[in-house]
DNA sequence: TTCGGCAATGTTACATCATAACAGCGGGGT
DNA sequence: ACCCCGCTGTTATGATGTAACATTGCCGAA
């Protein structure tokens, strides 16, 4: 499947469902690994799913502090690792924040569709610019390991 | 002409001719818009332009407050905001980090390789890029504005 | 069973990156 | 002379991220 779009579905689906696919996978995955997807590190991930924004830190501690008064940045920013190192979650470096993963499981950097106005970003995986991106690497003798695309820029729900 | 390449470049280039040259294209460029490239904000431009690796701007600053004691964090962020504005440096998004660009003038979006070895950080100019990143965009009907493209990993000299 | 190791979390403090808000200064036009 | 405006000065604070050490709880080895 390719992504749904978040920023499109953002407008038509289900989002109570789109969180718990997006927990549900997330256990699968762990458990498959034998990573330790904890309470703690799930009630994060859930945050984060809460919208289909780039959600910063200090608003995940915000939002955990409510119901986990030990909560502070250094919980916040483990449990966001391990969420990262898992592929469950992204940072989008232009914003300094963060986004559920919607390909989860295969570990990938992911290429975001920014809207400036809404807010509302997209991770969506394009097997041309995935060559581009190489090719280019490549070209310049360079060995690429993390990749970082990110284009902001206006949603077509907005740029209407 | 291509980028020059400057991860590259760094081994075997005359750098004090390098960033004469940045400089000098700056004042060129500026004088033909009647942007006020100040001596505050060249000075900025040099600093920024001593090594090709991207620099931070509390770096910018340790090193400006040597010849400018009343230098602070905004005196800093005004000098680069301009000199971005002017297309004259570019932020690395995933390091928060600044780096002259290599293709002043025409104002663009850069596309970056990052070592993660030695810090070297090579501008690149590739049309096939450009191209998949416009076509990945307009196939999600997104109007794409400002492009981050940073490939991290090893460059040539590194990985040998 | 007890102990030691280890991963996760708690806790305090601090480092790093960036901006708001207002003041002062100086040149250019009227 | 006066005002406007862009640049810089200055103080304070906001936003993002990490170091370092303490505590807890589980699990396997002796």
């Amino acid at each position: 499947m390719a992504a749904r779009g978040a920023a499109q579905a953002h407008q038509t689906h289900n989002h109570r469902e789109c969180i718990e696919d997006a927990l549900k996978r997330a256990r699968e995955i762990c458990a498959g690994r034998g990573a330790q997807l904890t309470p703690l590190r799930e009630k994060v991930l859930q945050i984060v799913w809460r919208s289909h924004k780039p959600v910063g830190a200090y608003d995940v501690l915000d939002e955990l502090a409510r119901s986990h008064k030990s909560a502070r940045p250094p919980t916040v920013y483990r449990a966001l690792d391990f969420l990262m190192g898992e592929g469950l979650i992204h940072k989008i470096e232009s914003l300094n924040a963060y986004l559920g993963c919607v390909e989860a499981g295969a570990p990938h950097s992911g290429q975001f569709l920014i809207c400036r106005q809404c807010g509302a970003t997209e991770e969506i995986v394009d097997a041309k610019l995935e060559t581009a991106l190489d090719q280019a690497a490549k070209q310049a003798h360079f060995a690429g390991e993390r990749k970082v695309v990110e284009i902001s820029g206006l949603c077509a729900r907005c740029a209407a």
